[in-house]
DNA sequence: ATCTATTCATAATC
DNA sequence: TGATTATGAATAGAT
């Protein structure tokens, strides 16, 4: 991947090599993380830096558990066939399994919501900091894409407008012209349709499906500025 | 990769989970081998299918030797309870109820380590963000807090190593007067042991905003760092 | 296990 | 660091 082969040897480049270990150590993590959801399969991985710092997963919440089995695993290779018969009838073990997962899960959340901490140790804590810390700049990305891709569909919208106002004042004037020629009495149709572009920005939506939400669609009506955006009012294109 | 895009859940499938399951852990484990030879790095994976079979790399011959290390980085940390049984009768209903509850908060998961963002509207993106931040601050006023209480313990210690040293040194200078008289040879004592107590104040600081990086950390005396430390080692590069 | 169409990861570059 | 891009890898689904 990436331009050009790389030989499997020792990256020599003392930056390069620190910078391929940030991207392949994320690399490798994900990977962790996803055969382990994706097959249900206990994974941990240790990445000892080169400077000594450590970077780890485990599917457990404490690695310890995991390396506990590994401990038992490689001490006596025997007990493997105990938990293998039968899932399907095994409704006991799979809803314990269940369950044990959940815990696990909801004790997660409630770190991840900045609760229980005390439960965490120090390098749990750097964890989580760096997780959150990392999700919080996704989160942030994401949602500015977001609000630009708003932006940029209010405007094709809002120029669309203007041309259709345009269009329709043009043909009342010239409507009154053949009609019923008046003196300019008339307030200016032209501005009091357009001079409202940017009106209908809900970009708030249904949970799900976003697809194509913040495109109002019926045009104008509710009328809401999101919270976000600079008040405009002043015509810019 | 592959042909279609893949939902990052449990593959229900028992034949493709088994499928992926080997290609992914041969995809993971080769990974593992670049990384620690690309980057000079330690590393050790563990893997278990659902079945409970290990398959493992490891950068050290033995796995144990880099376990080790872990064990030495790490705490000790708690075990399992052994809890919970017999809410018994209605299986399945229970088992799909506990199934349901489960992808929720697997997706919730998700979203908290800031992924699957695509799923969540404005509004969504906006309150996961200002939890998160919310988090990130208490996180790290727990971690600052576990830190203060780290180096008053080394403080402590620090103190009390001193006042015993200088003990030492005097009754080592009485026993010098009263046997035999020497010139200055002998290396003063209380400074080669006193004078490095702060050493191990090198915290590893949240991710951006580090005030005190970098301070020396002289390295030895292995005995008072606290365990939560990036062993520093020998600076190679 | 092998083959291919796709998606992914990432080295190089800025 | 972070983004971007060009390329080679990994791999899902089919055979």
């Amino acid at each position: 991947m990436g331009r050009g082969r790389v030989e499997l040897k020792r990256i020599e480049n003392k930056i390069n090599r620190q910078v391929t270990f940030s991207k392949r150590r994320s690399g490798l993590l994900k990977k962790a993380r996803e055969i382990s959801v994706l097959c249900d399969a206990d994974v941990a991985l240790l990445i000892f830096s080169t400077k000594g710092k450590l970077f780890e997963y485990s599917t457990h919440p404490s690695m310890e558990r995991i390396l506990e089995r590994y401990e038992r695993y490689s001490y006596a290779e025997k007990q493997l066939a105990t938990d293998d018969q039968a899932p399907n009838e095994n409704w006991v073990i799979e809803h314990e399994k269940l369950q044990a997962r959940l815990e696990v899960l909801q004790r997660n959340q409630r770190n991840f919501m900045g609760e229980e901490l005390d439960s965490l140790n120090f390098r749990g804590l750097q964890n989580l900091e760096q997780q959150l810390d990392s999700a919080l700049k996704h989160v942030r990305s994401r949602k500015n894409q977001t609000m630009h891709e708003s932006i940029s569909e209010l405007q094709k919208k809002d120029k669309a407008l203007r041309e259709q106002n345009n269009l329709l004042a043009k043909k009342i004037k010239e409507k009154d012209r053949v009609s019923a020629p008046q003196v300019e009495n008339d307030i200016d149709v032209t501005f009091s349709l357009v001079t409202q572009p940017m009106e209908s920005l809900n970009i708030g939506g249904s949970p799900e499906a976003r697809s194509n939400e913040g495109i109002p669609t019926s045009t104008r009506s509710e009328t809401i500025l999101p919270l976000w955006m600079p008040r405009p009012t002043n015509d810019h294109q």
